[in-house]
DNA sequence: AAGCCGTAGTGGTCGGACCACATCTCTGGC
DNA sequence: GCCAGAGATGTGGTCCGACCACTACGGCTT
């Protein structure tokens, strides 16, 4: 009697778990081809529609990729790939966890710059000049938008952590940041967001870590602020 | 002609992102049951197959929860269960990224440790005595191990911010622990974390978050300098 | 030699059948 | 009348087989 698989929990899962250790254990390697979905189910003893849920849930976490017609990849488990799922709790996230996760924010945020002010190249440095301008340059909020995330994402990167740069992007994805943006825009926070970030700007000229970090602490500290007033107008 | 669903991506996606949409809407409230996965399927015009491989992939992001034989349930959305994944992110990390990894949770740790310094209650305090004294009263690697995790678990917890708790909770998933302490406890660090922990429970006690926040930054810091000189001499 | 086209192989979708489990209901005995 | 047990019902879990949509490759045509 072979009892290979002890019963535990449902075949879906146990497959799941068994191609994540492979992948752990570097049996299988980074942009590597898995067999089929068919032979793979046959080697695990379970049915093609199981295993298939298995690859779909390891799709939606970012460790496989499937292309239609061609076969499934194992992604280069960057950790952009791994940590898009966290814009997922930032999308759902409500009320009191809002305020958590910018306080989340506020902690890496300021460290990056801060890291990002010793390390930050000059190109580096002239693509957040580029996008200082073009912010100041419009009055479409859309346009803003995209440049204030530009922004925070070449600072981010500069900092040279790319899990942390890939976190704080979950932490600013674009409908997340379009709910907060919504009301907060409108108490004329747009030149105070303007100051904020020329403040940064000049930290990060200066090569001033201790500076930029107390400049990027104070300019999620407001928009945290702001949300924890509204926590507290509306407890609903 | 009614065209409601405009063709983008395979019907699985979309029926993720429309699931995801409900919730965001509110129109699905935490701990509600769904409709039938027949229904869901009939609902959304596609079968049953594809509507259970979206509905897997929503389970293992932490949104949904099925219970055989009872039904499909929104979860309580809380910052442990949407943050479960980032625990994978942890298991499939090595090299460069562990380091990484290392940085991030040196950086919240000492921000929950400084916050736990002003916020821990008496009961919070005590168990963190607990675990202490558990660490220094054996020597099963195990044990310790688990002792240490629970000490840290209090701590981030004390802080306040369960978002901050849950993050560092995936930074010290299990197997990721197990990983690291492999060869760093070898190294004779045991009697040095030994210290650091006391240290860092002497600043809870004189509620000094600072001392607090230097405590935990260097307990990090001494694991995260290992692995890097790990990096160091071995870059395969 | 270059481009076209057919074909085999792959993931994507579908429908149905059956199993395992949870829950409620109805029955029977106390 | 009440409670325990047996049954019925409905649910998620698994499997199967078929077909569709797309990719990639190779041979064919020009």
């Amino acid at each position: 009697m072979e009892q290979t698989a002890p019963q535990k929990g449902t075949v879906t899962q146990r497959a799941i778990e068994q191609i994540k250790a492979m992948i752990g254990e570097g049996l299988l390697e980074p942009g590597q081809r898995l067999p089929t979905e068919r032979d793979l189910a046959t080697q695990l003893g379970i049915s093609r529609s199981s295993m298939r849920e298995a690859i779909r849930a390891l799709t939606v976490l970012g460790v496989l990729e499937a292309r239609h017609g061609s076969g499934i990849y194992v992604t280069q488990l960057n950790a952009g790939d791994l940590l898009e799922t966290f814009g997922v709790v930032a999308d759902l996230s409500r009320g009191a966890r809002l305020v958590e996760l910018m306080e989340v924010r506020r902690v890496l945020e300021s460290t990056a710059t801060a890291l990002a002010a010793a390390r930050i190249t000059p190109e580096q440095l002239a693509e957040v000049e580029l996008h200082l301008a073009a912010m100041a340059a419009t009055d479409d909020p859309e346009e803003i938008l995209s440049h204030d995330l530009a922004f925070h994402r070449v600072i981010a990167t500069a900092a040279g952590n790319d899990t942390m740069a890939a976190i704080l992007e979950g932490l600013s994805s674009r409908t997340f940041r379009a709910r907060v943006w919504r009301g907060y825009q409108e108490e004329g926070a747009f030149e105070r967001t303007g100051r904020e970030h020329a403040r940064i700007h000049r930290a990060l000229v200066a090569r001033d870590p201790e500076a930029a970090r107390a400049a990027a602490a104070a300019h999620v500290g407001e928009v945290e602020a702001w949300m924890r007033s509204q926590l507290d107008a509306e407890p609903a």
